[in-house]
RNA sequence: GGGUUGGUAGCUCAGUCGGUAGAGCAGUGCCCUUUUAAGGCAUUGGUCGAGGGUUCGAGUCCCUCCCAACCCA
């Protein structure tokens, strides 16, 4: 970014004008007595405090000022006077800008407007200072880190998605609600890591390089090191390290750490991710089932208080989606309003067109505003619906072609009329529902609703016949194939029988899996690691744990048959020797207790605990092409 | 990979048939000692994502490319 413009040229000349003056704003150490919040929650007029932060709102009022000063526990105002502080103090004060971080000491107190705020200066001097005759009093507020550049704006935040990814500071820094996602976020990963030690057990790291990516089917990054002279390959998953460590008699293990997989980016996939595994010795898939179960409720319990999670219609948009309802019901107003004065007077002139235009305009933004398409709510489809209809009208409209000045026919001004009456007749209707859905519904029912106190568990094949018809299972495999084409499933022609059946289950049966629900009995063609079912060898001791209509976690009885697991592995590896982890062989053959073992994608998690539509908005700094 | 939408001032956004580049906030200057999206007056600020093309003239029309978001695979 070497970009420079007229403001960081005022900012940098302020630096040197500071300087001159013998004012280093860049200091090495403040020492706050209390954050801002605590500052706040333990007011008592006149006493005496130091707080530090970043100015976030300046008020100038000529011989006083207020600022806003925020940290990381929240913001608190300041307030500045030039008979306290002096000519020249208050005048390097009023020109501090916005962004800049500030040390300040001062007394408590409460405005008129009963706002809690420290009144800078007016300090004795600390003891500690050195005394004598030229003793100078602690300075009543210094420059700590000037901004050079300026921040986002304070009222409108940070809307660009581009700059919000790759200048995610920005990002916290405009959006509180941005903070507050990745704040939660650390503390659902503290909470897990209590979870698992509570229960005593042991954290582990292994190898996020390694000569063979096992684990997982996915495409893995290679990379090489210089001085070993070889290539490896970052993890695609955790799984063949902790099975090493379970053999070596570490027996309730887990980890949480990023794997890698070279694969494209979507909402839901980061190229690389958050995991957590876990493994139980002496446990199976039921084991592991309670763990995870407790693991998220306990987590969903203390991170946010409660098992019951609201996803608002879209988090991060709340305010805005308050305003454009308001901006929509006007706009609903003034198009009955100039609607009902053309017909009136029934002479409709160009000018008239041109308001109903610019009204059609802004309700088209305001609704391109509303639509998100990740919602499935019923005020999403009305606003769907409206678009779609706007759309159409414009497309077969006329009367959006007209501009100032044009010369028009009385003939061309009649069919323009009819045009319009049929559109507006058209869309009033539309716009009657919107306002009554936005109106009527309160706010709470428009959001999804996950519901962490009940834990389903379904058999597979029992989801499947739900969807599919009861009859699913005894048609034949031609059928089978026929009908998933026939409900829309996507199935390529070299699809054996069980992934058609289970191109059904991805396609039509996870997404709805909303409340939280373990999905077991698999056939066991779908999990070539995982060992059989003893009460139906058609399938095996696995679950998939679905909430928020994705896979949040997977759990096994994990395969420790050497023998077993070297046949799966060779298959998996097609003939293909160097991708076989031969290390990992041998360490089973040397026996691995029984165990149960899960994976969760912590940053999945996150996106549901946290209301979140995109795997972006729960990662800092997701990857995104270099510029 | 395919489709859709978008990229205009530091930020949020307008920009109508192709005809001198706009607003609010931020910034700068002046006024104002309890304001809080402070207020009043004045004012600065742009390679309109990049590059070609059409045109007397392009933010606007055409082509190519870059970046992003969303949808599909």
């Amino acid at each position: 970014m070497e970009d420079t413009n007229s403001l960081i040229e005022q900012r940098k000349a302020k630096l040197a004008a500071l300087r001159a003056k013998g004012i280093d704003p860049f200091q090495n150490k403040f020492t706050p007595t209390e954050t801002c919040k605590q500052a706040r929650d333990n007011y008592v007029e006149s006493r005496e405090v130091a707080l530090a932060g970043r100015i976030t709102a300046h008020r100038d009022m000529g011989k006083s000022m207020f600022i806003d000063i925020r940290d990381q526990s929240g913001r608190i105002q300041a307030y500045a006077q030039k008979n306290v502080l002096g000519d020249e103090q208050f005048h390097i004060f009023q020109h501090l800008d916005l962004g800049d971080f500030i040390g300040v000491k001062g007394t408590m107190f409460t405005t008129k407007t009963g706002e809690i705020s420290v009144k800078i200066g007016g300090v004795a001097a600390a003891p500690s200072q050195p005394s004598g005759d030229g003793a100078s009093p602690l300075p009543p507020f210094v420059i700590l880190a000037k901004a050079l550049r300026p921040p986002p704006a304070k009222y409108y935040g940070l809307e660009d998605t581009e700059i919000r990814y790759r200048q995610r500071y920005l990002d916290l820094i405009a959006n509180p609600d941005v903070k507050d996602v990745m704040l939660k976020r650390s503390a659902i990963i503290h909470e897990i890591r209590n979870f698992f030690h509570e229960r005593n057990y042991v954290e582990v790291e292994t190898p996020a390089m390694q000569a063979i990516p096992g684990g997982a089917a996915a495409q893995p990054f290679k990379t090489f090191h210089n001085a070993l002279g070889c290539e490896f390959y970052l993890r695609i998953a955790l799984e063949l390290y902790h099975k090493r460590l379970l053999v070596g008699g570490i027996d309730k293990l887990f980890e949480i750490g990023k794997n890698f997989r070279n694969e494209g980016l979507s909402r839901r996939h980061n190229p690389e991710f958050t995991m957590l595994e876990a493994y139980c010795a002496f446990g199976d898939y039921a084991t592991m089932m309670e763990t995870v179960e407790s693991l998220i409720t306990t987590v969903a319990q203390k991170v946010l208080g409660s098992l019951v999670i609201e996803h608002p219609l879209k988090c991060r948009f709340k305010k805005e989606l308050n305003n454009s309802i308001i901006k929509l019901k006007y706009l609903h107003k003034k198009l009955i309003e100039d609607f009902n004065k053309s017909l009136i007077n029934s002479d409709v002139t160009t000018e008239a067109y041109l308001d109903f235009n610019t009204v059609f305009s802004a309700s088209m933004r305001e609704l391109e505003l509303l639509s998100h398409p990740n919602n499935k709510t019923p005020l999403n489809q009305a606003i769907q619906q409206a678009r779609k209809s706007f759309i159409n009208c414009s497309m077969e409209g006329n009367f959006f072609r007209l501009s100032p000045g044009m010369e028009v026919t009385k003939k061309e001004v009649d069919g323009y009329t009819e045009e319009f009456v049929s559109f507006i007749t058209q869309i009033l209707p539309q716009f009657d529902s919107l306002k009554n859905e936005a109106g009527a519904i309160p706010p709470e029912s428009l959001n999804k609703v996950i519901d962490l106190t009940t834990w389903r568990r379904a058999k597979y094949n029992d989801l499947v016949t739900e969807k599919a018809g009861a009859n699913w299972f005894t048609l034949s495999a031609a059928e089978r194939r026929q009908k998933a084409h026939d409900m829309g499933a996507e199935i390529g022609k070299e699809f054996e029988d069980f992934e058609v059946t289970n191109a059904v289950f991805s396609k039509f049966i996870e997404p709805t899996l909303i409340q939280p629900t373990f999905v077991t009995h698999l056939p066991k063609e779908l999990v070539p690691l995982a060992k059989l079912s003893p009460d139906d060898p058609t399938t095996v001791e696995v679950f998939e744990c679905c909430i928020n209509g994705q896979e949040i976690s997977p759990g096994y009885t994990e395969q420790n048959d050497p023998i077993a697991q070297r046949t799966t592995l060779e298959h998996q590896a097609g003939g293909e020797q160097q991708k076989l982890d031969e290390d990992f062989l041998v360490a089973l053959e040397h026996g691995m207790p029984p165990a149960g073992g899960i994976g969760i994608g912590i940053d999945r998690l996150c996106m549901m605990l946290l209301g979140q539509e995109s795997i972006r908005d729960v990662i800092l700094f997701p990857q995104l092409k270099p510029k």
